[in-house]
DNA sequence: TGTACATCAGTGAACGCGCGTTCACTGATGTAC
DNA sequence: TGTACATCAGTGAACGCGCGTTCACTGATGTAC
């Protein structure tokens, strides 16, 4: 099926793929170099682009990369489940595991942008929406087993009707307007509590237990989602 | 009382901090160069050192004009009022507006580390606890005045006592584990979600109306943590 | 099965670039008598 | 008020470094007949 030469070029772009990561768990995104990753491949500087176009394809590879093993893990871990109220418990805890245990990679998806560097929409798009699918996903079992309460504010949505529609459309939900909102802040605020604690602005010795603190995050976040 | 030589030196150094922000929202933190300013100071690079020690001590300096700048800000407009509710909004709405008026310092401040560089704690600790203590003085009145509603969860904060009676001492209040606790997620989620407007973390077309948006997301962050 | 040719991985030199930092120096501004 | 000296801002050259990307090339691996 493969020949040699085939399976050859997949293992050196693995390696390629690989070496990337290390470098940017060490020195970070805008500091990724080819000559490095070159250097470390053991081969001279011109011959890894033989296998990636220029520094930006190398990133996209990278941003790619880290996409599919956060979602992979994140589908592992709560397709095994049934409960939602579970099943977003453990959404939770897998995108922060993945996050302190691959902080750089973390730092590329949810931190800063990388300065002039733009991720193309045809290639991230896909992997980079699967958290938040699978997010909707959570919430529209539990909106049509009537187990995701609706308590609306007095704040209107007008203004947002028409993109929830879309929503709707995209994620093949059929929530309100109210509860797709509450979803996006549920959403928001998990990133920003895994966020503190990847990129550490608690202050550094301000909680020790952080496994705890975030435990009690989530169960905050349930009662914010409404989830029952 | 200040000689004229100390007035030029000062008005350099502001010079300095002004194109260093200028950088910043450029190429950003990562890309931060003392040569590229002393070119825009109209001066030659080595001149740049009676003034900044090295490009970390810049870097500082922009950390700190940042966070203060904020602070000013969120003091100011909160400050002016009285109602624990209108401060909170008040405040996220400041953040955000800082926030997407000046991505860059944002992203210096709250996005990925920048590799290589860690903050003096003596000197940003003070300016980068601001924005947390105004939030807590804000919750601390609301509580004293029986207007911030505990509802416990089953999520035991044993391990965390310690650390919230520090924090207690530290910011002169007296709000329950609990309440401190629903306030440091609320903390985390209005960065969250500031981040996500900032950053563009939705995708790029999605919502349009960013404002509703993140006014109904206040009104749930009320509602989270507990103000009435 | 053997040969001729095409494909492709990797080489090595070169291009032009920018960076942080040091150092001996010039010349202007300030200060002490 | 005038002079001698000290302080300080800014100069210009140099150090050693790393970067992305291009290009003509060698030699090994694959393919068609």
């Amino acid at each position: 099926m493969t020949t040699p030469r085939e399976r050859a070029r997949a293992r050196t772009l693995a390696d390629i793929t690989r070496i990337g990561r290390e470098h940017l768990a060490v020195d970070g995104a805008a500091a990724l170099s080819l000559r490095a990753v070159a250097r470390d491949l053991g081969v001279v500087s011109s011959a890894v682009y033989r296998y990636v176009k220029s520094r930006d394809e190398l990133l996209t590879l990278l941003v790619v990369d880290a996409y599919t093993e956060l979602g992979d893990e994140v589908d592992e871990a709560v397709d095994a489940l049934d409960s939602p109220i579970e099943k977003f418990l453990t959404l939770g805890w897998t995108v922060r595991a993945w996050g302190l245990r691959e902080p750089a990679g973390y730092a590329l998806l949810f931190g800063s942008p990388v300065p002039g560097y733009h991720a193309p929409a045809e290639q991230t798009t896909g992997p980079g929406t699967r958290v938040i699918a699978k997010l909707v996903e959570i919430f529209d079992a539990a909106w049509r087993a009537g187990r995701l309460v609706e308590r609306p504010t007095t704040v209107s949505l007008s203004g947002l009707h028409q993109n929830f529609v879309e929503v709707r459309n995209e994620m093949s939900t059929n929530m309100s307007d109210e509860a797709l909102a509450r979803g996006v802040l549920v959403w928001a605020s998990l990133f920003g509590a895994v966020s503190f604690d990847v990129f550490d602005q608690y202050g550094s010795s301000t909680f020790g237990a952080r496994d705890q603190l975030f435990e009690h995050q989530l169960a905050l976040l349930v009662e914010l989602a409404g989830l029952t």
